[in-house]
DNA sequence: GTGGTCTAGACCACG
DNA sequence: GTGGTCTAGACCACC
């Protein structure tokens, strides 16, 4: 599991983990039915408090993409795709698209950018 | 001024007040020079607390994006681009990436929605 | 924290608390990682409401000056310069020394003022 | 009378009127009893409200620094100190020092920088 | 008229 | 326990 916590984001560590896990999941290096690590190794390793790994994975679990089985640990669920409503997914890309744009990037740099991303997303998944 | 407030957004509503107005200006619908609505007029529009808008529109000045003139209003500023790291770029655009494909839109999908947003970001600021 | 509530100064309160800890941040009396007071203790102790300390500090933390962990309090972040242009320094400095002339000190005195704060100020930094 | 007004300042317009003129007193260009543009005038050149510049005449006068005479305009006091505190004196200078060893700037350079301006705000006064 | 600041007090989010 | 956000309402500063 290559998760980080990133002290300057300004996202709470719980979403930062929760954020984290989703990346592996679409990227295919956590696939379905792959055991997660148990809450308080993953709190260990990354030097936070249990809670907010449990914090973590409950966000993950409301979402369905992990299920947690009492007393055996969590895994990733069979079905791993987010129901979400065009206007949810279009919000984030929209606010970090305006981000590129006010930041002096071109078209061309900010395409290439989004390109390298979801080559690096969708390579393991395929 | 086409903005609106999101209950059911996760993010406070001074950040989406700040949000909104710094799509419009990457979109180029408020041009440099152009006035903003008066903080209280911004405020009874939008049903919240005079304040909230306040902090939004300090958080604008403090970047730099726009000129407030104590007894004359706020304009947008002359120079509207924002300094960031390339890794403060990067995280927003793979976090909602990741949630595009997770959503489980095909590769295909997720560029003609990127190109759809940059052409809208990019059109009024030439 | 020996930081003091001047009512005969003009700038506002909260931004009176965000110079104070700059300059305890520059004098090396609070260094990198140090925790700065909750708050809700801070505003007690200086008397005045929560809200106006919260402003300084968001004011600090846009900055980069230091790092708000919700949850667990703010400390000293690592890399505390302040980037400015040359103009935005030079005029502080331009108005404070006008002020010293104006007062009639000579030349010399006004010097040793500089040098005597200088030393202060980068004695704790090293 | 060589006057500029800085938008992107934070001072209020009147203020960087009134500090203007008080550099140009302390740098000799203004001399004791010579005479301060028209309210209207400067104004107009300036391209500021009317009652800005009276406001900035205003602190001046308070201050002793111009001697206002009804109908034949503003002229230059003969005696040009302020009376000040040490303390009111020493706070402005330490706001600016702590922005320049914050920016990282080494102590030789600030103090080339001090000598500077102190050089060119009493080369004409002597 | 404009924006800026501050207070008191409530409630939420995070760890 | 920490900080964050929001409200209502007051008063001040600026143009």
């Amino acid at each position: 599991m290559f998760l980080t916590i990133d002290p300057a984001d300004r996202r709470p560590i719980y979403q930062q983990v929760a954020d984290g896990i989703k990346a592996l999941i679409a990227r295919g290096e956590l696939r379905q039915g792959a055991p997660l690590p148990p809450v308080r190794q993953l709190a260990a390793d990354l030097g936070v408090n249990l809670n907010t790994i449990a914090v973590a994975y409950r966000e993950l679990q409301s979402e369905g993409l992990i299920a947690v089985k009492h007393g055996s640990g969590a895994v990733v669920a069979s079905r791993t795709s987010i129901e979400h409503t065009d206007h949810e997914l279009r919000g984030p890309l929209r606010t970090a698209l305006t981000q590129l744009v006010l930041a002096g990037l071109p078209r061309g740099r900010i395409l290439s950018m989004v390109g390298d991303e979801l080559r690096a997303l969708t390579r393991g998944a395929k």
